[in-house]
DNA sequence: CAATTCGTGTAATCGGTGCTTACATTCACA
DNA sequence: TGTGAATGTAAGCACCGATTACACGAATTG
Protein backbone atom coordinates (compact mmCIF):
# COMPACT_ATOMS: atom_id res chain seq x y z
CA UNK A 1 0.00 0.00 0.00
CA UNK A 2 0.65 3.58 -0.71
CA UNK A 3 -1.97 5.55 -0.17
CA UNK A 4 -2.95 5.34 3.58
CA UNK A 5 -4.32 9.20 3.91
CA UNK A 6 -7.78 8.80 2.60
CA UNK A 7 -9.90 10.55 5.11
CA UNK A 8 -12.58 7.73 4.42
CA UNK A 9 -14.59 10.02 1.89
CA UNK A 10 -17.09 7.46 0.84
CA UNK A 11 -18.37 8.48 -2.45
CA UNK A 12 -22.45 10.20 -2.48
CA UNK A 13 -24.61 7.33 -2.48
CA UNK A 14 -26.60 8.67 -5.29
CA UNK A 15 -26.60 10.23 -9.01
CA UNK A 16 -23.40 8.65 -9.63
CA UNK A 17 -24.43 7.93 -13.04
CA UNK A 18 -22.67 10.92 -15.17
CA UNK A 19 -24.48 11.95 -18.59
CA UNK A 20 -24.01 9.59 -21.45
CA UNK A 21 -25.59 7.58 -24.40
CA UNK A 22 -28.36 5.27 -23.48
CA UNK A 23 -30.46 3.12 -26.00
CA UNK A 24 -33.35 5.56 -25.07
CA UNK A 25 -35.22 1.99 -23.81
CA UNK A 26 -35.02 1.58 -20.22
CA UNK A 27 -36.96 4.12 -17.95
CA UNK A 28 -33.66 5.65 -16.26
CA UNK A 29 -32.30 3.31 -13.71
CA UNK A 30 -28.54 2.69 -14.02
CA UNK A 31 -27.75 -0.05 -16.55
CA UNK A 32 -25.71 -2.78 -16.56
CA UNK A 33 -23.09 -1.41 -19.14
CA UNK A 34 -21.55 1.67 -18.60
CA UNK A 35 -21.31 3.77 -21.90
CA UNK A 36 -17.48 4.28 -21.94
CA UNK A 37 -15.88 3.25 -19.17
CA UNK A 38 -11.95 3.72 -21.01
CA UNK A 39 -12.45 6.71 -20.99
CA UNK A 40 -14.18 7.22 -18.16
CA UNK A 41 -11.63 5.47 -16.11
CA UNK A 42 -8.98 7.44 -18.00
CA UNK A 43 -10.23 10.75 -17.37
CA UNK A 44 -10.75 9.78 -13.65
CA UNK A 45 -7.40 8.39 -13.18
CA UNK A 46 -5.98 12.12 -14.91
CA UNK A 47 -8.19 13.95 -12.63
CA UNK A 48 -6.49 11.72 -9.37
CA UNK A 49 -3.27 12.56 -10.70
CA UNK A 50 -4.01 16.39 -10.41
CA UNK A 51 -5.00 16.34 -7.25
CA UNK A 52 -2.47 13.90 -5.15
CA UNK A 53 0.18 13.12 -7.85
CA UNK A 54 0.71 9.70 -10.06
CA UNK A 55 0.75 7.92 -6.74
CA UNK A 56 -2.49 8.85 -5.69
CA UNK A 57 -4.02 7.05 -8.33
CA UNK A 58 -5.53 3.59 -7.24
CA UNK A 59 -7.63 1.09 -9.75
CA UNK A 60 -10.32 1.29 -7.33
CA UNK A 61 -10.49 4.74 -6.66
CA UNK A 62 -11.24 5.39 -10.47
CA UNK A 63 -13.31 2.89 -10.22
CA UNK A 64 -15.44 4.35 -7.44
CA UNK A 65 -15.31 7.65 -9.29
CA UNK A 66 -16.49 5.55 -12.44
CA UNK A 67 -19.30 4.07 -10.32
CA UNK A 68 -18.38 0.84 -11.12
CA UNK A 69 -17.09 -2.30 -9.04
CA UNK A 70 -13.34 -2.72 -8.69
CA UNK A 71 -12.60 -5.55 -10.63
CA UNK A 72 -14.71 -3.70 -13.68
CA UNK A 73 -11.45 -1.48 -14.79
CA UNK A 74 -9.35 -4.87 -15.45
CA UNK A 75 -11.80 -5.60 -18.03
CA UNK A 76 -10.22 -2.48 -20.26
CA UNK A 77 -6.43 -2.45 -18.42
CA UNK A 78 -4.55 -5.27 -17.47
CA UNK A 79 -2.99 -4.00 -14.81
CA UNK A 80 -2.66 -0.31 -13.17
CA UNK A 81 0.39 0.13 -14.82
CA UNK A 82 -1.31 -0.04 -18.21
CA UNK A 83 -4.15 2.46 -17.16
CA UNK A 84 -1.05 4.50 -15.85
CA UNK A 85 -0.44 3.84 -19.18
CA UNK A 86 -3.00 5.13 -21.21
CA UNK A 87 -3.04 8.29 -18.85
CA UNK A 88 0.08 9.03 -20.23
CA UNK A 89 -0.80 8.97 -23.54
CA UNK A 90 -3.47 11.42 -22.84
CA UNK A 91 -0.92 13.54 -21.14
CA UNK A 92 1.56 13.71 -23.87
CA UNK A 93 -0.96 13.95 -26.53
CA UNK A 94 -2.03 17.52 -24.45
CA UNK A 95 1.75 18.07 -24.02
CA UNK A 96 2.55 17.77 -27.88
CA UNK A 97 -0.57 19.92 -28.38
CA UNK A 98 0.29 22.79 -26.79
CA UNK A 99 4.13 22.84 -27.65
CA UNK A 100 2.98 22.58 -31.00
CA UNK A 101 0.19 25.14 -31.17
CA UNK A 102 2.58 27.72 -29.64
CA UNK A 103 5.47 27.14 -32.07
CA UNK A 104 2.57 27.69 -34.72
CA UNK A 105 2.92 31.12 -33.89
CA UNK A 106 7.08 31.96 -34.06
CA UNK A 107 8.59 33.26 -37.05
CA UNK A 108 9.97 30.72 -39.65
CA UNK A 109 12.88 32.91 -40.45
CA UNK A 110 14.83 32.60 -36.88
CA UNK A 111 15.51 29.32 -35.44
CA UNK A 112 17.16 30.05 -32.50
CA UNK A 113 14.02 32.78 -31.85
CA UNK A 114 11.67 28.98 -32.08
CA UNK A 115 13.86 27.21 -29.87
CA UNK A 116 12.99 30.07 -27.44
CA UNK A 117 9.52 30.04 -28.32
CA UNK A 118 9.31 25.87 -27.82
CA UNK A 119 11.63 26.26 -24.45
CA UNK A 120 8.78 28.55 -23.22
CA UNK A 121 6.07 26.55 -24.66
CA UNK A 122 7.68 23.83 -22.82
CA UNK A 123 8.03 25.23 -19.33
CA UNK A 124 4.92 27.07 -19.23
CA UNK A 125 3.29 23.71 -19.61
CA UNK A 126 5.43 21.98 -17.41
CA UNK A 127 4.73 24.27 -14.63
CA UNK A 128 1.15 25.14 -14.91
CA UNK A 129 0.88 20.59 -14.91
CA UNK A 130 3.29 19.88 -12.72
CA UNK A 131 1.73 16.16 -11.66
CA UNK A 132 1.27 15.04 -15.38
CA UNK A 133 4.46 16.78 -16.68
CA UNK A 134 5.95 14.41 -13.62
CA UNK A 135 4.08 11.44 -15.57
CA UNK A 136 5.29 11.85 -18.90
CA UNK A 137 9.15 12.08 -17.86
CA UNK A 138 9.53 9.84 -15.01
CA UNK A 139 9.92 6.40 -16.76
CA UNK A 140 8.29 4.31 -14.34
CA UNK A 141 4.80 4.88 -15.29
CA UNK A 142 5.25 3.50 -18.52
CA UNK A 143 7.48 1.14 -20.83
CA UNK A 144 8.95 3.83 -23.27
CA UNK A 145 9.86 1.15 -25.79
CA UNK A 146 6.52 -0.39 -25.54
CA UNK A 147 4.25 2.39 -25.34
CA UNK A 148 3.70 3.46 -28.75
CA UNK A 149 1.47 6.24 -28.26
CA UNK A 150 3.85 8.07 -25.65
CA UNK A 151 6.85 7.30 -27.43
CA UNK A 152 5.73 8.26 -30.60
CA UNK A 153 4.48 11.84 -29.43
CA UNK A 154 7.70 12.05 -27.37
CA UNK A 155 9.76 11.16 -30.20
CA UNK A 156 7.60 14.08 -32.41
CA UNK A 157 8.90 16.59 -29.45
CA UNK A 158 12.30 15.43 -29.34
CA UNK A 159 12.60 15.74 -33.22
CA UNK A 160 11.46 18.77 -33.52
CA UNK A 161 13.73 20.45 -30.79
CA UNK A 162 16.61 18.79 -32.42
CA UNK A 163 15.50 20.17 -36.00
CA UNK A 164 15.08 23.62 -34.71
CA UNK A 165 18.85 23.76 -33.29
CA UNK A 166 20.18 21.70 -36.00
CA UNK A 167 18.25 24.64 -38.36
CA UNK A 168 20.16 27.41 -36.13
CA UNK A 169 23.43 25.53 -36.78
CA UNK A 170 23.04 25.52 -40.75
CA UNK A 171 21.90 29.03 -40.42
CA UNK A 172 25.55 29.84 -38.51
CA UNK A 173 23.68 31.27 -35.31
CA UNK A 174 26.19 28.08 -33.51
CA UNK A 175 29.17 29.33 -34.32
CA UNK A 176 31.59 25.88 -34.71
CA UNK A 177 29.94 24.57 -31.69
CA UNK A 178 29.16 20.80 -31.38
CA UNK A 179 25.06 20.58 -32.34
CA UNK A 180 24.92 17.66 -30.69
CA UNK A 181 26.22 18.70 -27.21
CA UNK A 182 24.32 22.32 -27.67
CA UNK A 183 21.14 20.13 -27.85
CA UNK A 184 21.46 17.70 -24.67
CA UNK A 185 22.73 20.85 -23.25
CA UNK A 186 19.89 23.22 -24.12
CA UNK A 187 17.45 19.80 -23.35
CA UNK A 188 18.81 19.82 -19.76
CA UNK A 189 18.38 23.19 -18.88
CA UNK A 190 14.48 23.25 -20.05
CA UNK A 191 13.96 19.96 -18.28
CA UNK A 192 16.46 20.78 -15.79
CA UNK A 193 14.47 24.25 -14.65
CA UNK A 194 11.15 22.23 -14.87
CA UNK A 195 12.09 19.50 -12.58
CA UNK A 196 13.24 21.83 -9.97
CA UNK A 197 10.06 23.54 -10.08
CA UNK A 198 7.85 20.32 -9.98
CA UNK A 199 10.61 18.68 -6.96
CA UNK A 200 9.99 22.02 -5.38
CA UNK A 201 14.01 23.02 -5.29
CA UNK A 202 13.14 26.61 -6.55
CA UNK A 203 12.22 28.18 -3.32
CA UNK A 204 15.44 26.57 -1.99
CA UNK A 205 17.50 27.95 -4.61
CA UNK A 206 15.88 31.64 -4.19
CA UNK A 207 13.32 31.71 -6.66
CA UNK A 208 9.75 32.44 -5.34
CA UNK A 209 7.01 30.66 -7.34
CA UNK A 210 5.91 34.38 -8.37
CA UNK A 211 9.72 34.96 -10.72
CA UNK A 212 9.52 31.29 -11.74
CA UNK A 213 8.47 32.16 -15.08
CA UNK A 214 10.41 35.37 -15.27
CA UNK A 215 13.50 33.06 -14.46
CA UNK A 216 12.43 30.69 -16.87
CA UNK A 217 12.60 33.13 -19.76
CA UNK A 218 15.70 34.66 -18.15
CA UNK A 219 17.67 31.31 -17.78
CA UNK A 220 16.75 30.65 -22.20
CA UNK A 221 18.15 33.65 -23.12
CA UNK A 222 20.96 33.48 -20.70
CA UNK A 223 21.69 29.89 -22.73
CA UNK A 224 20.72 31.20 -26.18
CA UNK A 225 22.91 34.42 -25.94
CA UNK A 226 26.02 31.89 -24.76
CA UNK A 227 25.73 29.34 -28.07
CA UNK A 228 24.74 32.57 -30.08
CA UNK A 229 27.14 34.78 -29.41
CA UNK A 230 30.05 34.12 -31.35
CA UNK A 231 32.78 33.60 -28.41
CA UNK A 232 35.11 32.11 -30.63
CA UNK A 233 34.06 31.60 -34.43
CA UNK A 234 30.77 32.46 -34.00
CA UNK A 235 28.90 34.71 -36.62
CA UNK A 236 26.11 36.67 -34.53
CA UNK A 237 23.48 37.35 -37.37
CA UNK B 1 -0.25 -2.46 -2.75
CA UNK B 2 2.78 -1.23 -5.96
CA UNK B 3 5.07 -4.28 -5.43
CA UNK B 4 3.68 -7.21 -6.66
CA UNK B 5 6.74 -8.70 -8.73
CA UNK B 6 8.85 -10.27 -5.71
CA UNK B 7 9.27 -13.57 -6.91
CA UNK B 8 8.12 -14.63 -3.51
CA UNK B 9 11.66 -15.47 -2.29
CA UNK B 10 11.86 -16.00 1.07
CA UNK B 11 14.49 -15.16 3.50
CA UNK B 12 16.77 -18.20 4.39
CA UNK B 13 15.52 -19.94 7.21
CA UNK B 14 19.05 -19.42 8.94
CA UNK B 15 21.91 -17.40 9.80
CA UNK B 16 19.82 -14.12 10.12
CA UNK B 17 21.33 -12.69 12.62
CA UNK B 18 24.54 -10.71 11.76
CA UNK B 19 27.26 -9.44 13.37
CA UNK B 20 27.17 -7.65 16.71
CA UNK B 21 27.94 -6.87 20.13
CA UNK B 22 26.50 -9.26 22.99
CA UNK B 23 26.41 -9.61 26.13
CA UNK B 24 28.93 -12.48 26.13
CA UNK B 25 26.69 -14.39 28.48
CA UNK B 26 23.85 -16.14 26.43
CA UNK B 27 25.58 -19.06 24.87
CA UNK B 28 24.62 -18.37 20.72
CA UNK B 29 20.72 -18.29 20.28
CA UNK B 30 18.83 -15.58 18.36
CA UNK B 31 18.52 -13.10 21.89
CA UNK B 32 15.37 -11.13 21.88
CA UNK B 33 16.56 -7.96 21.67
CA UNK B 34 18.26 -6.98 18.09
CA UNK B 35 21.79 -5.13 18.63
CA UNK B 36 20.90 -2.18 16.82
CA UNK B 37 17.82 -2.45 14.73
CA UNK B 38 17.31 0.99 13.30
CA UNK B 39 20.52 0.76 11.63
CA UNK B 40 19.84 -2.52 10.00
CA UNK B 41 16.82 -1.28 9.22
CA UNK B 42 18.62 1.73 7.33
CA UNK B 43 20.96 -0.27 5.92
CA UNK B 44 18.65 -2.98 4.23
CA UNK B 45 15.97 0.37 3.08
CA UNK B 46 19.23 1.55 1.41
CA UNK B 47 19.85 -1.63 -0.32
CA UNK B 48 16.34 -1.99 -1.11
CA UNK B 49 16.63 1.52 -2.67
CA UNK B 50 19.79 0.37 -4.75
CA UNK B 51 18.20 -2.89 -5.90
CA UNK B 52 14.70 -1.49 -7.35
CA UNK B 53 14.15 2.14 -6.69
CA UNK B 54 12.42 3.97 -4.09
CA UNK B 55 9.21 2.29 -4.58
CA UNK B 56 10.75 -0.99 -3.60
CA UNK B 57 11.29 -0.37 -0.21
CA UNK B 58 8.48 -1.73 2.34
CA UNK B 59 8.88 -1.77 5.50
CA UNK B 60 7.79 -5.44 5.70
CA UNK B 61 11.13 -6.26 3.61
CA UNK B 62 13.42 -4.34 5.63
CA UNK B 63 12.07 -6.22 8.75
CA UNK B 64 12.32 -9.63 6.59
CA UNK B 65 15.77 -9.12 6.06
CA UNK B 66 16.75 -7.60 9.65
CA UNK B 67 14.81 -10.75 11.00
CA UNK B 68 12.45 -9.44 12.70
CA UNK B 69 8.50 -9.22 13.09
CA UNK B 70 6.73 -6.87 10.73
CA UNK B 71 5.76 -4.32 13.34
CA UNK B 72 9.26 -3.98 15.17
CA UNK B 73 10.22 -1.38 12.81
CA UNK B 74 7.47 0.93 13.99
CA UNK B 75 9.47 0.98 17.37
CA UNK B 76 11.92 3.08 15.38
CA UNK B 77 10.33 4.91 12.64
CA UNK B 78 6.73 6.10 13.29
CA UNK B 79 6.12 5.54 9.61
CA UNK B 80 7.43 4.23 6.28
CA UNK B 81 8.26 7.67 5.17
CA UNK B 82 10.16 8.40 8.28
CA UNK B 83 12.14 5.29 7.30
CA UNK B 84 12.73 6.87 3.87
CA UNK B 85 13.26 10.03 5.72
CA UNK B 86 16.17 8.42 7.70
CA UNK B 87 17.34 6.80 4.24
CA UNK B 88 17.40 10.38 2.51
CA UNK B 89 19.76 11.88 5.32
CA UNK B 90 22.16 8.53 4.93
CA UNK B 91 22.35 9.12 0.98
CA UNK B 92 22.36 12.57 1.03
CA UNK B 93 25.11 12.72 3.59
CA UNK B 94 27.49 10.17 1.44
CA UNK B 95 26.67 12.70 -1.53
CA UNK B 96 27.85 15.93 0.29
CA UNK B 97 30.86 13.82 1.72
CA UNK B 98 31.72 13.12 -2.04
CA UNK B 99 31.76 16.21 -3.67
CA UNK B 100 33.59 17.78 -0.92
CA UNK B 101 36.05 15.35 -1.14
CA UNK B 102 35.90 15.91 -4.94
CA UNK B 103 36.38 19.67 -4.34
CA UNK B 104 39.33 19.39 -2.04
CA UNK B 105 41.40 18.86 -4.97
CA UNK B 106 40.07 21.85 -7.01
CA UNK B 107 42.36 24.38 -7.35
CA UNK B 108 40.78 27.29 -4.96
CA UNK B 109 42.39 30.25 -7.57
CA UNK B 110 40.15 29.74 -10.70
CA UNK B 111 36.34 29.66 -9.49
CA UNK B 112 34.71 28.47 -12.55
CA UNK B 113 36.98 25.63 -12.73
CA UNK B 114 36.23 24.51 -9.08
CA UNK B 115 32.62 24.90 -10.12
CA UNK B 116 33.32 22.31 -13.15
CA UNK B 117 34.64 20.22 -10.69
CA UNK B 118 31.82 20.73 -8.67
CA UNK B 119 29.60 19.93 -11.43
CA UNK B 120 31.21 16.94 -12.53
CA UNK B 121 31.32 15.35 -9.25
CA UNK B 122 27.97 15.61 -8.78
CA UNK B 123 27.10 14.45 -12.04
CA UNK B 124 29.73 11.76 -11.71
CA UNK B 125 27.60 10.24 -8.23
CA UNK B 126 24.58 10.79 -9.56
CA UNK B 127 25.11 8.75 -12.44
CA UNK B 128 26.56 6.01 -10.19
CA UNK B 129 23.80 6.52 -7.73
CA UNK B 130 20.57 7.03 -9.74
CA UNK B 131 18.00 5.79 -7.17
CA UNK B 132 19.73 7.28 -4.10
CA UNK B 133 20.38 10.32 -6.07
CA UNK B 134 16.16 10.04 -6.54
CA UNK B 135 15.44 9.73 -3.16
CA UNK B 136 17.24 13.16 -2.47
CA UNK B 137 16.12 15.23 -5.23
CA UNK B 138 11.97 13.80 -5.61
CA UNK B 139 10.54 16.10 -2.56
CA UNK B 140 7.92 13.03 -1.75
CA UNK B 141 10.04 10.87 -0.14
CA UNK B 142 11.14 13.12 2.77
CA UNK B 143 9.74 16.89 3.76
CA UNK B 144 12.82 19.31 3.08
CA UNK B 145 11.20 21.52 6.08
CA UNK B 146 10.53 19.44 8.74
CA UNK B 147 14.00 16.93 7.84
CA UNK B 148 16.87 18.81 9.49
CA UNK B 149 19.23 16.36 8.32
CA UNK B 150 18.81 16.22 4.87
CA UNK B 151 18.13 20.17 4.39
CA UNK B 152 21.31 20.60 6.15
CA UNK B 153 23.43 19.17 4.18
CA UNK B 154 21.69 19.96 1.39
CA UNK B 155 21.34 23.81 1.99
CA UNK B 156 25.08 23.25 2.69
CA UNK B 157 25.81 22.14 -0.82
CA UNK B 158 23.56 24.82 -2.67
CA UNK B 159 25.82 27.22 -0.50
CA UNK B 160 28.82 25.78 -2.06
CA UNK B 161 27.57 26.08 -5.52
CA UNK B 162 26.35 29.71 -5.15
CA UNK B 163 29.46 31.03 -3.22
CA UNK B 164 31.49 29.39 -6.05
CA UNK B 165 30.01 31.55 -8.79
CA UNK B 166 29.67 34.61 -6.74
CA UNK B 167 33.57 34.17 -6.22
CA UNK B 168 33.64 34.05 -10.11
CA UNK B 169 31.07 36.84 -10.88
CA UNK B 170 33.74 38.40 -8.27
CA UNK B 171 36.94 37.41 -9.87
CA UNK B 172 34.89 38.89 -12.97
CA UNK B 173 34.38 35.78 -14.88
CA UNK B 174 31.19 36.18 -15.55
CA UNK B 175 31.28 39.11 -17.18
CA UNK B 176 27.94 41.48 -16.34
CA UNK B 177 25.73 38.61 -16.68
CA UNK B 178 23.05 38.24 -13.87
CA UNK B 179 24.17 36.38 -11.31
CA UNK B 180 21.43 34.48 -10.01
CA UNK B 181 20.17 33.70 -13.22
CA UNK B 182 23.80 32.15 -13.72
CA UNK B 183 22.84 30.33 -10.80
CA UNK B 184 20.02 29.14 -11.48
CA UNK B 185 20.88 28.12 -15.54
CA UNK B 186 23.86 25.87 -14.20
CA UNK B 187 21.99 24.38 -11.32
CA UNK B 188 18.92 23.68 -14.58
CA UNK B 189 21.40 22.39 -16.04
CA UNK B 190 23.15 20.11 -14.19
CA UNK B 191 20.24 18.73 -12.38
CA UNK B 192 18.97 18.31 -15.91
CA UNK B 193 21.48 16.01 -17.17
CA UNK B 194 21.13 14.07 -13.97
CA UNK B 195 17.62 13.62 -14.28
CA UNK B 196 17.54 12.92 -17.48
CA UNK B 197 20.02 9.97 -16.87
CA UNK B 198 17.98 9.17 -14.24
CA UNK B 199 14.89 9.27 -15.90
CA UNK B 200 16.23 6.90 -19.27
CA UNK B 201 15.85 10.13 -21.49
CA UNK B 202 19.94 10.28 -22.73
CA UNK B 203 19.08 7.12 -24.97
CA UNK B 204 16.17 8.78 -26.89
CA UNK B 205 18.30 12.02 -27.41
CA UNK B 206 21.23 9.58 -29.37
CA UNK B 207 23.21 9.95 -26.32
CA UNK B 208 24.68 6.08 -25.74
CA UNK B 209 25.41 4.91 -22.04
CA UNK B 210 28.49 4.85 -22.33
CA UNK B 211 29.03 8.33 -23.73
CA UNK B 212 26.93 10.00 -20.82
CA UNK B 213 30.36 11.08 -18.82
CA UNK B 214 31.97 12.32 -21.31
CA UNK B 215 28.94 14.09 -22.62
CA UNK B 216 28.82 15.52 -18.73
CA UNK B 217 31.64 17.36 -19.01
CA UNK B 218 31.39 18.86 -22.71
CA UNK B 219 28.22 20.41 -21.63
CA UNK B 220 29.84 21.86 -18.48
CA UNK B 221 32.65 23.26 -20.69
CA UNK B 222 30.04 24.40 -23.26
CA UNK B 223 28.15 26.24 -20.42
CA UNK B 224 31.01 27.74 -18.97
CA UNK B 225 32.65 28.42 -22.06
CA UNK B 226 29.61 30.77 -23.20
CA UNK B 227 28.63 32.29 -19.99
CA UNK B 228 32.98 32.46 -18.91
CA UNK B 229 33.26 34.19 -22.03
CA UNK B 230 33.12 38.00 -21.88
CA UNK B 231 30.56 38.25 -25.01
CA UNK B 232 29.55 41.47 -23.95
CA UNK B 233 27.02 41.64 -21.20
CA UNK B 234 24.23 39.59 -22.61
CA UNK B 235 22.04 42.73 -22.79
CA UNK B 236 18.29 42.30 -21.51
CA UNK B 237 16.98 45.25 -22.88
C1' DC C 1 20.72 -9.66 45.33
C1' DA C 2 15.91 -8.98 44.21
C1' DA C 3 12.24 -6.29 42.35
C1' DT C 4 10.52 -3.02 39.32
C1' DT C 5 10.54 -0.30 35.28
C1' DC C 6 11.10 0.68 30.69
C1' DG C 7 12.78 -0.09 26.05
C1' DT C 8 12.19 -3.28 22.46
C1' DG C 9 10.35 -7.20 19.85
C1' DT C 10 6.06 -10.43 18.82
C1' DA C 11 1.36 -11.64 17.59
C1' DA C 12 -2.90 -10.48 15.97
C1' DT C 13 -5.66 -7.45 13.56
C1' DC C 14 -7.60 -3.63 10.57
C1' DG C 15 -8.44 -1.33 6.23
C1' DG C 16 -6.51 -0.44 1.72
C1' DT C 17 -4.52 -2.12 -2.53
C1' DG C 18 -3.63 -4.91 -7.15
C1' DC C 19 -5.20 -8.77 -9.25
C1' DT C 20 -7.78 -13.29 -10.29
C1' DT C 21 -11.67 -16.32 -10.75
C1' DA C 22 -16.45 -17.58 -11.17
C1' DC C 23 -20.76 -15.85 -12.23
C1' DA C 24 -24.42 -12.48 -14.09
C1' DT C 25 -26.16 -9.49 -17.46
C1' DT C 26 -26.64 -7.33 -21.80
C1' DC C 27 -25.50 -6.36 -26.56
C1' DA C 28 -24.73 -7.59 -31.32
C1' DC C 29 -25.18 -10.52 -34.88
C1' DA C 30 -26.70 -14.74 -37.39
C1' DT D 1 -35.29 -15.43 -32.20
C1' DG D 2 -31.47 -17.44 -30.34
C1' DT D 3 -26.63 -17.53 -29.12
C1' DG D 4 -21.95 -16.10 -28.28
C1' DA D 5 -18.98 -12.41 -27.06
C1' DA D 6 -18.36 -8.36 -24.33
C1' DT D 7 -18.61 -6.34 -20.08
C1' DG D 8 -19.94 -5.77 -15.47
C1' DT D 9 -20.39 -7.91 -10.37
C1' DA D 10 -19.08 -10.63 -6.25
C1' DA D 11 -15.89 -12.85 -3.66
C1' DG D 12 -11.45 -13.75 -2.35
C1' DC D 13 -6.16 -13.94 -2.42
C1' DA D 14 -1.67 -11.94 -0.97
C1' DC D 15 0.67 -7.99 0.27
C1' DC D 16 1.09 -3.61 2.33
C1' DG D 17 1.20 0.22 6.29
C1' DA D 18 -0.25 0.88 10.73
C1' DT D 19 -2.17 -0.01 15.51
C1' DT D 20 -2.82 -2.54 19.76
C1' DA D 21 -2.09 -5.80 23.46
C1' DC D 22 1.23 -8.64 25.20
C1' DA D 23 6.03 -10.88 26.13
C1' DC D 24 10.65 -10.60 27.00
C1' DG D 25 14.93 -8.85 28.88
C1' DA D 26 18.23 -5.44 30.34
C1' DA D 27 19.15 -1.65 33.25
C1' DT D 28 18.05 0.78 37.48
C1' DT D 29 17.49 0.95 42.14
C1' DG D 30 16.46 -0.16 46.93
Amino acid sequence: MRRPAKTSEKSPPAGRRPAKPRPARAPAAKPYHHGDLRRVLIDAAMQLVGEGGPDAVSVREAARRAGVSPGAPFRHFPSRDALMNAVAEEAQRRFRAEIEAALADAPSGDPLGRFRCLGIAYLRWAMKNPTHFEIISSRRFFDHDRSAGVSSDNAELIGLTERTLAEAFSAGQLGRRDLKQVQIAGRSLVYGFARMHIDGHLPRWGVAAAEAERMAADILDLFIAGIGAGVAPAAKA
